[in-house]
DNA sequence: GAGTATTTCTACGTTGTGTAGAAATTCTGT
DNA sequence: ACAGAATTTCTACACAACGTAGAAATACTC
């Protein structure tokens, strides 16, 4: 249940980056996410235009997913991301972590294999 | 390229599990593969034996995807994990963080996320 | 209420995985 | 060295996930 497809990736980024703007804006309609999908991909999906219901398919599997809620009484639905990037990547490191025997000796050879900054920054938030 | 199937899984799990053992017996054979996903597991996978073939061929997909190696010069081909449960776990860790922009903002969440007993684990290292 | 916008339903092609038979290759015993 | 057995490779099919989108249904606008 871990990995998106291609496309669901460019849309979960777009809305992701929505997530930040404010009140009314954070939700984007099925034909805002088509249009900036054509715009935005830099080397992947650029130019072409996809259908509309092409979205909308992507929408609603990720709706099932449980990673977009959308806005069902008014009528462009609106859709949104529902956890942040960060908290769905926490999320996919827990399902990782999950499937490991013990977990402790995975966590130390994660820290043992990020760069020395950021177990500078880690051990800060731990000492704190 | 991160999650595996279950077959798959089942055999790395396996193949993991003789990583452990001393020297020649570090590898096996489809043959043991096979009688080892038959017997040993649990809830999955249980009682009927497989097709050697499909032991095989998994393996196959697996040396492909790098996971596992085996020594073809002798005739029951021996295969063996390339890395240990635990180095796999991290490289997928690794794999989902960057994916992320803010690694640093994904790194203090995922801490805050731990078990206490973790986190302090944790801080042990990083304080050594 | 007719025409348009939106959503849902259905479907097809592609790829990854589980599964294994057929064919090719290699080994073993005599 | 050869026949039979073991092993590996090749080929294939089913099934699920994903990219893709048309047809059909539904809702909105004037």
């Amino acid at each position: 249940m871990a990995t998106l497809g291609e496309l669901e990736r460019a849309v979960m980024d777009l809305l992701w980056e929505q997530s930040g703007q404010p009140e009314g804006e954070a939700a984007l309609t099925a034909n805002e996410l088509r249009d900036r999908l054509a715009r935005s991909g830099s080397t992947t999906r650029d130019g072409k235009e996809l259908a509309v219901t092409t979205v909308l398919t992507v929408l609603s599997r990720l709706e099932k997913k449980g990673l977009v809620e959308r806005e069902r009484d008014i009528r462009p639905h609106r859709y949104r991301a529902v956890t942040s990037r960060e908290e769905h990547t926490v999320e996919l490191m827990h399902e990782v972590l999950g499937s490991a025997r013990d977990r402790e000796a995975v966590l130390a050879a994660f820290i043992g294999s990020v760069s020395a900054q950021e177990a500078e920054a880690l051990r800060k938030i731990l000492t704190a």
